[in-house]
DNA sequence: ATGACGTGTCCGACACGA
């Protein structure tokens, strides 16, 4: 059983992309971030043309929204952060059946932050407690359970292609780095690090200044898994092909297999 | 370089991303 995260930058903007990718990969569960439209706008139809046939869906306008799309029946869904009052379509989780047995997924957006100092970072500090105030009674309810998304946080220097030029700079910092390590500290594992991985590995780069040819980028885009699920997995990676397209998303598809 | 590039909103400029 394979699942996928993919922050797409617009699902408009990406569905082609999303229907190419999933033909060529046909992942059991592809949790999207920044579908950056409202729920009534969801292709449901053309993505159960696609195979997936069960989305739960979290939208919104403009800005956020995400989902979970996935061949086999989902349930007991939940939108956002039990217990954290949030104006932003961030959180959206639901339970799947998997090798391993029922699986609880857990698909976040996390917040950006812009900058420490700022609104937005003491947002984004405030936001991390709150999820994993919710992460703590969520596992002890689903002992299987993948926490997945756009982390917006590189958890260690080789995640970074500029580790000592950006250190305490977005995605870098302390705060966020120990607020990663105290996630993990629930009893979950970086799926990614579990295998052997090519040095600079990353799953997202700026659109800017050559980002990608460059190899310039960040590995901000994580699935985590929990140690009943460690046992089962079987490979994780980063796929940088759709990346090379035309007018891609900044962020690469990052997918775990179980078995 | 408070830039660059891309997307959405509402129509030229701005918010936001990472």
């Amino acid at each position: 059983m394979k699942i996928t995260t993919w922050n797409v930058n617009s699902l408009t903007a990406r569905l082609q992309h999303v229907l190419d990718w999933t033909a060529a990969n046909p992942v059991d569960v592809l949790c999207l971030q920044e579908l950056k439209m409202t729920d009534d706008k969801f292709p449901l139809d053309v993505l159960r043309d696609a195979g997936y046939g069960h989305c739960a869906v979290f939208g919104q306008k403009t800005y956020n929204g995400v989902a979970i799309m996935s061949r086999a029946p989902v349930r007991d869904v939940v939108k956002n952060i039990t217990g954290f009052a949030d104006e932003h379509s961030r959180v959206i989780a639901a339970t799947v059946d998997s090798p391993a047995g029922e699986l609880r997924v857990v698909n976040g957006y996390f917040v950006n932050g812009q900058a420490p100092g700022t609104d937005k970072f003491a947002y984004k500090m405030s936001w991390l407690s709150g999820l994993r105030a919710y992460l703590e009674a969520e596992m002890r309810q689903h002992g299987r359970l993948v926490l997945l998304g756009d982390f917006n946080i590189a958890p260690e220097d080789r995640d970074s292609f500029d580790p000592e030029g950006l250190r305490e700079t977005i995605h870098h910092t302390s705060e966020e780095r120990e607020h990663f390590r105290q996630i993990v500290g629930l009893g979950l594992c970086d799926s990614f690090r579990l295998f052997e991985q090519p040095e600079k590995s990353f799953s997202w780069w700026d659109y800017r200044m050559l980002g990608y040819p460059k190899n310039r980028g960040l590995r901000i885009d994580h699935i985590l898994v929990s140690d009943a699920v460690r046992p089962h997995v079987k490979s994780c990676g980063i796929d940088r092909v759709p990346r090379k397209w035309d007018k891609p998303s900044d962020h690469a598809p990052v997918t775990v297999e179980l078995g």
